[in-house]
RNA sequence: CGGGGUGUAGCGUAGCCCGGUCAUCGCGCCUGCUUUGGGAGCAGGAGGUCGCAGGUUCGAAUCCUGCCACCCCGACCA
C-alpha cells in the first residue's frame, strides 16, 4: 500500500477516497453512498466503455435500452432473483408533490397521488427485459437475442464506498437468449474471457477467470461465471461477472419458442455485466504514493506537454516546437495536451498530472532548444530522459507501449506472489492474517464449510478458478476429501 | 438494525473535561508586486446561523435533553 497515503489514514477506505478525491476522479454526493463522477474520471470511464463497445459489437452484440423502473409484479416473477434483490431495492411509490399546508414554502408527498402498483428502481434489468422479451420471442428464427445496455443502477446498500459499492453506479448490463444450452453456455464463457481479456490488456489489470460456489452466485443463475483480481492491499475484488441463467428467466416470463424441429421450448439465457467498480480497480492496483497510474491505452491524456519559460517570447518559442510535437503525436493517434497555462507553474503542472495519472510528460524549457532535445519523464518509474526532438514520437510510441506492459507484469508478479498454497487452517489463517491475497486451498464443496471459515476468518471462496487442476486433497476446514483447489481471499 | 465515533469558513482543524476578548491555525479563494527547470514569495483582503431545536445561566461552540447528518466496525453486496 502506498506509504504517503497510510501517514494521513490508517485505514486502508479511508486512503482510498483520500487518494480518489486528490486524484480528482469523483466525489461524494448530497445523496447518500452516490458519487459525483468528475470530468477527468468520467473520461476514463468512457475510454473503458468505448472498448468495451468494440469488443461486444465485434462479437455480435447490440445495444438497447431499457426503463428504469420495473412494476413490482415483474420483479418478483423469477423467485430467487427477487429474493436476492429484495433487501436493497429503492421503491417507487408516488408520483407527486404538493405545498405543505402546515409549513410554507416545504413539499410534501401527495397522498391522493399513490400509484397503484409500486415501481421497483432497477437493481438490475432481468426482469424488465425478460418481460419484454417474450414478446420478441416466437421462433428459432428470432434467436439468439445478444443485447447490451449502459445505465444506471441502484442498490439500497447497507455501507457504501466511493466506487467499489456506490448506491447508484454506471455499468452495462448484457441479457441474451439463446435456442440451445450449449450455446447459452458458450456465450458465458465467451464474455468472461472477453472480460479478462478486456481488464488485462486494456486496464493491466491481471485476472483470474473461475466460476462461484453455490452461495456466492448471482441471484436467479445456474451459474456465475466471474474474473477475481488482486487489490494492492491484499484484498480481492470481484471485477466482473458473467452468469449462465439456464431457463429461470424463461420459466419465470414464460418465453417459448418454436424449434426448427416443431417442438416448444424454453429459452435459454445468460447476463453479464462490469461496472463503474472497475474504476476502483484501476485506482487500487496501479497508484501509487504520487496518485493515479494509468495504462497508456485507457489515459484520456496520454501524453502532456510543459512549456518552461520567461516571458512571452519565450513561451512562443516553445510553443512552436511543442505544437509540432504534439501533431506529430497525434498524427500516431496518441492523446496529447499542451498546457500553455500561464497562471500556474511548471511545479505545479509536473505534481498535477502526476496525480492524474498522464503516463508521460514532456517538458521543454530554454535550454532544451539549444540542445533540439525535450525532456520526457514517465509516470511509472518516474525516471526522466532527455530525448532529441527527432526522436520523440518513437521514442514516446514504444515507451506507451512498454508502460502498458509493464504495468500489467508488476500488477501480475505481486498477484502471483500473493496467491499461497495451503493444507492446514492455521496456517490459513496465520496467511491470511499476516499476508493475505489469495490462498489456494482444497474445500470439501459444502456451504457449512464455506460459511464456517467466513465467520471464523472473514475470508470466502472468491472463485473456483478454470485453472485448477484435478489433484486428490482434504479440506482445509474439514478435512474430508476433495479433488480441487479453490481460491480464497478477504473480499471487498 | 447492533457497536463505536464525529459534526466549528469551500476543505482540513484548535478550542469543549474546567461556561466569560475563543471564534484558532493551515490549505484554498480575491487584489497587488516580484516570480516561473518540481506543488512560489511578500503584503493586504473576503469568507463562519460553531449540525438543528429546546433547556440551564447574567452569559453557551463549551453544560443538559431531543432530533438530524456523516464516518468506521458487523450483517448485505458488482
Amino acid at each position: 500500500m502506498p506509504k504517503k497515503l497510510t501517514k494521513r489514514s490508517e485505514d486502508y477506505s479511508k486512503w482510498y477516497n483520500e487518494l480518489v478525491v486528490r486524484a480528482d476522479l469523483a466525489e461524494n454526493s448530497a445523496v447518500r453512498g452516490c458519487m459525483i463522477i468528475k470530468p477527468y474520471g468520467f473520461a476514463i470511464w468512457e475510454k473503458m466503455k468505448e472498448e468495451l463497445d468494440k469488443k461486444f459489437k465485434a462479437t455480435g452484440h447490440q445495444n438497447a435500452y431499457f426503463p428504469l423502473f420495473v412494476p413490482k409484479s415483474l420483479f418478483e416473477a423469477e423467485e430467487k432473483n427477487a429474493e436476492g434483490f429484495a433487501k436493497e431495492c429503492a421503491v417507487v411509490t408516488h408520483y407527486r408533490l404538493k405545498n405543505n399546508p402546515d409549513e410554507t414554502g416545504k413539499l410534501m408527498v401527495d397522498p391522493d397521488a399513490k400509484l397503484e402498483e409500486e415501481l421497483v428502481v432497477r437493481p438490475t434489468s432481468e426482469a424488465i427485459i425478460w418481460n419484454t422479451y417474450k414478446n420478441w420471442i416466437q421462433s428459432y428464427r428470432d434467436l439468439p437475442i445478444l443485447i447490451n445496455q449502459w445505465a444506471n443502477v441502484v442498490r439500497w446498500e447497507m455501507r457504501t464506498r466511493l466506487f467499489l459499492r456506490t448506491a447508484e453506479f454506471l455499468w452495462q448490463e448484457g441479457h441474451t437468449a439463446h435456442a440451445t444450452e450449449q450455446e447459452a453456455q458458450d456465450e458465458t464463457l465467451l464474455i468472461n474471457n472477453l472480460y479478462a481479456d478486456f481488464v488485462e490488456n486494456f486496464m493491466a489489470i491481471p485476472v483470474i477467470k473461475g466460476i462461484k460456489t453455490e452461495s456466492e452466485r448471482f441471484a436467479g443463475a445456474v451459474d456465475t461465471h466471474c474474473i477475481e483480481a488482486l487489490m494492492q492491499d491484499g484484498k480481492a475484488l470481484q471485477a466482473g461477472t458473467s452468469h449462465f441463467l439456464g431457463q429461470n428467466f424463461a420459466k419465470a416470463f414464460d418465453v417459448k419458442f418454436a424449434t426448427s424441429e416443431g417442438g416448444l421450448s424454453h429459452v435459454w439465457a445468460t447476463s453479464w455485466g462490469v461496472s463503474t467498480r472497475l474504476m476502483g480497480a484501476l485506482i487500487m492496483t496501479h497508484s501509487d504514493d504520487h496518485g493515479l497510474v494509468l495504462p497508456p491505452k485507457l489515459a484520456p491524456i496520454q501524453v502532456v506537454i510543459v512549456p518552461i519559460y520567461k516571458g512571452e517570447e519565450q513561451l512562443a518559442e516553445i510553443a512552436v516546437v511543442a505544437k509540432e510535437i504534439q501533431q506529430s503525436l497525434q498524427a500516431q493517434n496518441i492523446d496529447v495536451k499542451f498546457d500553455d497555462r500561464d497562471n500556474v507553474k511548471p511545479g505545479f503542472k509536473f505534481n498535477d498530472y502526476e496525480l492524474k495519472g498522464v503516463p508521460i510528460r514532456i517538458a521543454i524549457g530554454p535550454k532544451d532548444l539549444e540542445k533540439d532535445q525535450v525532456e520526457v519523464a514517465r509516470r511509472d518509474t518516474l525516471e526522466k530522459s532527455f530525448i532529441p526532438q527527432a526522436e520523440v514520437v518513437n521514442y514516446i510510441q514504444n515507451t506507451l507501449d512498454e508502460m502498458q506492459d509493464q504495468l500489467f507484469e508488476k500488477a501480475l508478479s505481486f498477484r502471483e506472489e500473493h496467491i499461497t498454497e495451503v493444507d492446514d487452517f492455521a496456517s490459513f489463517k496465520e496467511v491470511l492474517e499476516k499476508k493475505g491475497g489469495f490462498i489456494s486451498a482444497h474445500w470439501d464443496g459444502t456451504a457449512a464449510t464455506e460459511e464456517a471459515i467466513k465467520k471464523e476468518t472473514k475470508a470466502t471462496i472468491r472463485c473456483i478458478p478454470y485453472t485448477s487442476e484435478e489433484e486428490n486433497g482434504k479440506c482445509v476446514y474439514s478435512g474430508e476429501a476433495s479433488q480441487k483447489r479453490v481460491l480464497f481471499a478477504k473480499a471487498y
